[in-house]
DNA sequence: TGCGTCAAGTTCCATATGGAACAAAACTGC
DNA sequence: GCAGTTTTGTTCCATATGGAACTTGACGCA
């Protein structure tokens, strides 16, 4: 075991009376075991935790939209996005949501064909499409909303209010940094 | 905009003056604007931070992967689980990952083809297999640690050592947490 | 005005993906 | 000890996915 990994160590480590509990082993009571050493014994300590929680949104909640709706993920992130802010092209999609152009593009065309969005050439570019929601489209929105909100609230149940307004800010921190990232890995080569 | 979202109002508001510089207007220059609504203009805040964040680790990292050891981030979720813990089972690799059974099930195919880890039938249950890696795998485990970990510190640049810790904790009391959450939603019906 | 480059969307196609049905071993309760 | 259920991993198959090439329009620049 040893060994204690990354950034902020002391609280990483199983050793750490305020995180589970004290001891080696009852840490390893509080969560499944391998959960457990992924968040305590790993050098990814961030990703892990970030992608696991991800996880734990999404899941339930695009399995949820497909059954209820009938769209599959791109679909309901073109519909969510257009909801958030009206007349968006595919292109502003594509770079918040980190999906490929032609998965957004098949998405756009679905929509269409169901009849719950609607795009016009953009005025000033004769390339691009500005889409916006039918009164279908926004309807489901609308009623997709609560779902959502209430799964994140249970993932964010255990934290305190000045706890949540923290972690809101520090994520935040990160995403407004994001521009600065080199968006590729080359490992001194 | 008047509309302000959720949990921890005031953070989210492009009017909160700790949050982005100020004004409506000066948010939406700090980020693209699409990026911006959904960072403050969005009810399900915390998924979109965590969605966000989370793909801005995986694509460079997995894409970076694929090319230098040409292992498919299943292929490479399994490497790193068992890297993790020596010793595990299948079954351990789809609940902390959050893959489907079949996926993890071939993803332990190829490795074993490919000599990356080996397996052996577990001595108290003739259903269920320990998995190791051999000599090749820890190699590219040891090689694939210090990438990722730079990615991570990356994203987590602008935060403080204070605040990376704060971070920690927060995220993992989540995750610990997330035994009580129910796996599916039905929204009161 | 014309030419080279870049950006927005679309289409093609080989591959990845995950639901569902399956086989076999392990518990459960009596 | 034995029917019924649960768990582990595999296989089948229809569909989703994303890289790469392509089309068309915009932009830069002389």
């Amino acid at each position: 075991m040893g060994k204690i990994w990354g950034t902020g160590a002391a609280a990483h480590g199983y050793a750490d009376p305020a995180m589970g509990g004290g001891l080696t082993d009852d840490a390893a009571r509080v969560v499944d075991d391998l959960v457990g050493v992924k968040l305590w014994g790993n050098p990814c300590w961030f990703s892990f935790r970030l992608n696991y929680l991800a996880l734990n949104f999404n899941i339930p909640v695009y399995s949820w939209i497909e059954k209820r709706h009938g769209l599959p993920r791109p679909e309901f992130v073109v519909l969510y996005s257009i909801g958030l802010k009206d007349g968006i092209a595919a292109r502003d999609i594509c770079s918040s949501s980190g999906f490929p152009r032609n998965t957004i593009s098949r998405a756009v065309q679905k929509l269409l064909d169901k009849g719950i969005i609607l795009r016009e050439v953009a005025p000033d570019d004769q390339r691009s499409f500005v889409l916006r929601l039918t009164e279908k489209g926004r309807e489901i929105f609308d009623e997709t909303l609560k779902p959502m909100v209430d799964r994140e609230n249970v993932l964010l149940a255990k934290l305190t209010q000045a706890e949540r307004l923290m972690l809101s800010e520090l994520l935040a921190k990160m995403v407004v940094d994001s521009k600065n990232w080199p968006n590729s890995i080359d490992p001194e080569e």
